[in-house]
DNA sequence: GTTCGCAAGATCGTTGACAATCCTGGTGAC
DNA sequence: GTCACCAGGATTGTCAACGATCTTGCGAAC
């Protein structure tokens, strides 16, 4: 449990909160100090989030926030797609009926949030089911993979689901895979995962055909 | 081209090599003597080797090089199956004239190299057709995915050439990527990539029933 | 008015030393 | 003979200071 760690971590979820904007210069002294941390934990905390890919790290001039465009955030969810759709296979072969049980209440969780326009609500249990699945495939290696790969297109994704009109196209999708990965069906349920993040993936680019990130003001 | 960057590669190439054994504890001091760098240069680069899954960091123990079991091995090729998937499929869509030819005279010098028990050149060759079809797809985080995973196995995928019949086995597979990706199959490409790549996680599976690497002395 | 060069300030890069922690081997009690 | 305990050494974790590099702003030459 060492310093280090614990400064990544918090330097890690502000990023991921959006307190540092995509871009922004991240200057070792100034973060030392809002940390109370010596400029040494800082430094090797931007090391580590560098080769998460969450900071850029030039020589000589420092760390700033990673800005991911669009075609990247694209490039990262078409391998989240591959990846997903191997996890579903698996967890439609190895889920347990306690399990079964666990997906259909966040089915229901979902299409209740939907009907009463509970974005938020909608957004967490969407995260919440993909990593249960996840859970339940016991794929070390591919959960490591696209958390990895999460983290870097967390702006994005957040606005996903507050897109109008979002909620209903993606609904109907998280529904066939419950429903596959419940009834054993392996390949529909990669099917239905690739269909999916596949759907993700073509939002994801109609966002900006500048390929610039949306560029709104963050209201917190 | 910081001095950091400059062992951290040192590092991983010398760990690749096999020049330190898996589960072999890496002192810092003694690197830092070894590269005639600093401690602090050392012990960056392996915080870099750790998040690439190089080395397993332990808090007030050290680093030593991780060791990757047979069935993470397995779990790796999975992710490259479906990875490489859709880098084949991607390739098929975007191959020029120019590089048709170039992986044809590929998949011929594989024959040949087969059919002359050249071991050693049709593995070669084999990492530079799947390179090559990386570079033809433009993808670049897929490219960095599969980098990432391949550094991982090196050890493995190393004796997977040399094992007897193994390369009748691929050699059929390899040809049949090239003549889908030449001939802009999509589908066909990606059908063909999840075969071959298939094909290699079920004989890493076989190689040692117990879980554990296959430990013979390296005769390096 | 523009461009170039230079110097000062800001920031990163590296070092060596010290503190904290862990592992090892030995000693003694039971 | 076994176990708990406790040095002492080995190794990692942290720090503050110094040196290197880059950026910025000013002024002079054209």
């Amino acid at each position: 449990m060492s310093d280090l760690d614990d400064i990544r971590d918090r330097l890690r979820a502000a990023i991921l909160r959006g307190t540092y904007a995509p871009r922004q210069r991240l200057i070792e002294t100034e973060l030392a100090e809002e940390y109370r941390a010596s400029r040494f934990l800082v430094r090797n905390a931007l090391i580590q989030l560098a080769s998460d890919g969450l900071v850029e790290l030039q020589p000589n001039r420092g760390a700033r926030v990673r800005e991911i465009s669009v075609p990247e955030a694209v490039e990262i969810t078409e391998i989240r797609q591959a990846v997903e759709g191997l996890v579903a296979r698996r967890a439609a072969e190895l889920i347990t009926d306690e399990e079964i049980a666990e997906l259909q209440a966040i089915g229901e969780g979902l299409a209740e949030a939907v009907s009463q326009g509970e974005l938020l609500r909608y957004s967490d249990l969407n995260a919440t089911l993909h990593s249960r699945i996840r859970d339940i495939a016991q794929h070390a290696t591919a959960t490591r993979i696209i958390e990895q790969l999460n983290a870097q297109l967390v702006r994005h994704q957040f606005q996903l689901s507050l897109l109008p009109g979002r909620p209903a196209v993606s609904l109907p999708e998280h529904l066939a895979i419950i429903d596959a990965v419940c009834s054993h069906d392996a390949d529909g349920a990669e099917r239905a995962m690739r269909t999916h993040v596949g759907g993700v993936a073509g939002t994801i680019s109609t966002l900006d055909p500048q390929g610039r990130p949306v560029d709104q003001e963050p209201a917190w």
